[in-house]
DNA sequence: GCCTCTTTCAATCGATCGATTGACTCCTCC
DNA sequence: GGAGGAGTCAATCGATCGATTGAAAGAGGC
């Protein structure tokens, strides 16, 4: 077998619970996907709740690896590489929430737990948001400094709400500009937008906007020089 | 009887599917909550299904009638009066969304239909989403007018994600910060800061920023003199 | 081979779901 | 007073829910 059972089951439990809720999917369906019986359920978790939360706290735990936010472990040295640093998180992350990718799943489920929390929400907030929020706080503060240091954990969340209303209201935005999202052009458009406007409210002079949205496309590290930033296990 | 079953089936439906979701309630404690039978359900609508779509379109009709959304019905005749205007939308939008009014019930349903649409899904658009974001774009477009006409209703979404992000995501925030949003302080600095980063965002001048903040927390009209603007039926 | 522990499986539990029935009450019109 | 439609009601339908059972299958130690 390729995977254990109860893998199995927290797999296609994310997948169906992210798409239709708690109370959408009932445990024969995960159970069938996941090529496994529905006692099986019982057995390894203890019930429908339970499987629900070991899947919450799995899919928060998994946070590191998504690529928007390493990016935000860099140190920028300058504003203007901050704001640049900036940009790359903002069009990396809507990327990744537009898609069909790990941060889209785990937005789909901050959101569940936003409206209907479970026993796993001091998880989410722990191991997922306030490492984030922290992580776009210090960017944000090496962008526009002169500020209390309490603002930035706000302005952190203004980024995360400019950000996620991409996701949470992406119906409706569809249907007003009848442009898609999925595709390249029209979304980067949007981050692009986005990051203009986030830098304006940070106070970014228009100069350093023009060319920390120009020096974000570049490929991968932001300036040709210095230590290599990685800084994952592998 | 004091309402007509069918009116008290809609007010019960609302309540309680906007705040635990279609699959979350059954028809029985809606029909309790209404003091009528499960059978009239079927009998008035035709089944939950139905009544669930009824219940979204009554509550996107309602849409003029939220405070908010009223004032943006206003024409202000300069750019400062435009900045005040969306300085007194966004804390009067946040004051209802953080509050128990129809405003908060509004925007659990277009959470709703925005991640699982039914069929009332082109009436919210219709009835409640595009008015206000034309709207929101008008005042935009006069308080930042050197732009491409296209861009008013991006940036008009723009404010609506910074705003319903403080209801989408506000069991995190408010556990992260400590500070409830219930009260009033808090929330009016976020307001404020919500204003601020706009309008920075709208490449308004700072001295502009902070007369319109100013001007936003007086009572009624905006200016003394000028004819009332009131647009509404009454 | 036999015992033990882990895991899987089909089958079934009681509860609840939304839908539906048929009788009953109430009001109106003739 | 009686016919008829509108609306309400308790009761029940089949389906599905999550939970649970006991037996069967597999793996490892002796």
């Amino acid at each position: 077998m390729a995977v254990r059972t109860p893998d199995a089951l927290l797999d296609a439990a994310e997948a169906l619970f992210a798409s239709r809720g708690y109370e959408g999917v009932g445990i024969r369906e995960i159970a069938d996907r996941a090529d496994a019986n529905v006692a099986s359920i019982r057995y390894h978790f203890g019930g429908k709740r339970e499987l629900y939360v070991a899947m919450v706290r799995r899919a928060m735990r998994h946070r590191p690896t998504l690529s928007a936010w390493q990016l935000l472990e860099q140190s920028p040295r300058s504003r203007r590489d901050a704001a640049t640093l900036l940009c790359r998180f903002i069009r990396n992350f809507l990327d990744g929430l537009l898609g069909d990718s790990r941060t889209a799943v785990c937005a789909r489920l901050f959101q569940q737990e936003a409206s209907s929390p479970s026993e796993a929400i001091d998880d989410v907030v722990r191991d997922f948001i306030a490492p984030n929020v922290d992580a776009l706080s210090r960017t944000i503060a090496r962008i526009d400094p002169d500020r209390a240091p309490d603002e930035f954990p706000r302005l952190a969340q203004f980024v995360l709400g400019l950000l996620l209303h991409y996701h949470v209201s992406r119906t409706f935005i569809e249907r007003l500009t009848d442009a898609p999202l999925d595709r390249g052009p029209n979304r980067a458009a949007v981050a692009d937008d986005i990051a203009r406007f986030t830098l304006r409210g940070l106070r970014t002079r228009e100069d350093f906007i023009d060319r920390a949205l120009e020096e974000s496309r570049a490929p991968a590290t932001p300036p040709p020089a210095s230590a290599a930033p990685k800084g994952t296990s592998g």
